[in-house]
DNA sequence: TTGTACGCGTTATCAA
DNA sequence: TTGATAACGCGTACAA
């Protein structure tokens, strides 16, 4: 029969008891070459793995972390999930991936599925900053680390870019391009985007511009879908002719969606409309779209190696709130107003 | 204290045996519903989720797939993922996700470590239809289900799309626009591949031109990157006058290098050169890009349901190998002959 | 250096 | 309808 064998089997086979075999797997010093030598034979002989299932239960460890973001279709937290990756793979963990698709019940159902799994700990995108997810996570005391989310009235662990800054930046650099009527489209209500909106009416203010001018989306944008649905009816409700000269978009993927709309109506960016998204996604270097770029890689690398840090030295005593510096990456889809 | 309360805690202070717990967790019928009650609110009030970890060494079954694709970073695999998930979700099994990265070597480590951690099938996208990890799929005698490959010795269960058909559309629509030498960027060694080739050459031939005539670049083009390295390369070497009328990329990805390329060095699609991708990743239409689409995310739910249906019903002996139709997208970047 | 025996948190079998 | 109790596969304190 092919039934996998165990660790009993091994020792049957090796003349030896089970906690003998143990040793050898896991490479305890008080063992003899001899038995050692005999013992890794017939571990590969019979091609024994231990089952993780069984050693965690014992060990009260899984060397897993799990892992919540909103929607890993999404180029940006792929990248994040990459960052986490590696760098969980380079300490010897392994990642439980899931996607809430932005749904609250969702991502509360994964926290406790992640959590019904023992999961050493947890990397989490919330929903918004008041996610009940995150409530759980810390009565139940399992070390997590938030990434792409800032808390303001919890001490909660996080990395996130500093997006007021990055919503700064872009709108400054649009008026400093000359315009002075600019359309927002708001994401949700999500920490990120009223940071980046707060960004946003910093630069305008500043520019002695007056926020009752400006056109902004009170949408609650995410994907390039959304994108097409708000400027489709924004079209169709106020005209071509009642565009801004200038756009900011919450994110790469919404601005995309706008780029989608505006050639199918013959609105050539920059010519009639400039554009600056956020994040650089791939795809806005291909597109020659001018954004905000958020180092993503680098969060997800940087949440997971804090996150192992505190599980090991199990300092649990210093709260870690990390904010990146985010980067105005000029493209060619906005110009100049003369 | 806050630990985790267990079964036992709960039986404790329910004033019942641990199998009435797990009778009730269970919800199995014959148990009283005054006992049922009591237990339940002690449940509640003790915030008790059963250990999936204990769970699953109990019942010797996770309700847990493991899934290992190339990269979750590419749109492609992501939209596998994706569909592969939310077919799961709805029958109650998760996912565990990894991705090998292209890497042979890092395949078999994550095939031995599903594995290990004992999920209950897996689904795969090999790096290619003889690679190590079916092998031992094969041995171990878990159930598994190929994506996104077709195997010609093994008698493996796969889903995939007809490639030599996607490929045979792609050239024949290239040929029929009035182009007589085509360039086409190939892939890896893997099966998908090998079998656009087929298509392309296929063609090529019904076409009655001759394959000798054609530029077929022996890359292994995987990503935009690869695509920008060889066109860069091929520029170099023979010029923008030596490049041919016609291109068919082995997929999107690749195809968008080409267009980072052609844009950077002024080349114009599709003008000067048309251009044909495959896949129809989301960027396509943004880039008005004409491609050959394959249903991804029907494709991972395909696989996920029967893989499911597999392991439920036990019906191993019924080999199942299913073939998806490919279809041509026309959108901008060819333009006809004249 | 090796073995015995118990525990990890469940489920499942068998009696009661 | 309930309760003991033996698995499940492994790690480990303790004894030898």
């Amino acid at each position: 029969m092919k039934a996998i064998p165990t660790i009993k089997d091994v020792a049957r086979m090796a003349g030896v008891s089970i906690s003998t075999v143990s040793r050898v797997m896991n490479k305890s010093p008080k063992i003899s070459p001899g038995t050692s030598n005999k013992v890794m034979d017939i571990i590969r002989q019979l091609n024994y793995e231990p089952n993780n299932i069984a050693r965690s239960l014992s060990r009260k460890k899984t060397n897993t972390i799990g892992v919540i973001l909103e929607d890993i279709g999404n180029p940006f937290f792929a990248e994040i999930a990459k960052g986490v990756e590696e760098t969980l793979k380079k300490n010897k963990y392994s990642m439980f991936l899931t996607n809430t698709n932005f749904e609250e019940e969702l991502e509360l159902k994964l926290t406790n599925l992640l959590l019904s799994n023992k999961v050493d700990g947890i990397i989490i995108s919330p929903i918004n900053d008041r996610s009940k997810s995150l409530e759980i996570l810390k009565k139940r005391g399992v070390p997590f680390f938030l990434v792409n989310c800032r808390t303001l009235a919890e001490k909660f662990n996080w990395v996130t870019t500093d997006n007021v800054r990055g919503g700064y930046l872009a709108t400054k650099y649009l008026i400093d391009l000359g315009y002075k009527r600019i359309m927002h489209i708001k994401g949700a209500d999500d920490q990120p985007s009223k940071d980046k909106f707060r960004g946003f009416k910093k630069a305008v203010i500043e520019g002695k511009l007056r926020m009752s001018e400006q056109v902004v989306i009170d949408s609650k944008a995410k994907t390039s879908k959304d994108g097409i649905n708000i400027m489709e009816n924004y079209i169709r409700q106020k005209g071509i002719e009642g565009l801004p000269g200038a756009i900011f978009a919450v994110n790469d993927d919404v601005a995309l969606g706008v780029l989608q709309v505006f050639s199918k109506k013959g609105v050539r960016v920059p010519e009639e409309v400039s554009l600056v998204g956020y994040d650089d996604i791939d795809i806005a270097s291909y597109l020659f779209l001018t954004t905000v770029r958020q180092e993503k890689y680098k969060m997800g690398e940087i949440a997971a190696s804090e996150l192992i840090s505190e599980m090991e030295s199990g300092e649990s005593y210093i709260t870690k709130q990390l904010l990146m510096e985010p980067k105005l990456i000029v493209r060619n889809s906005c110009k100049l107003l003369t």
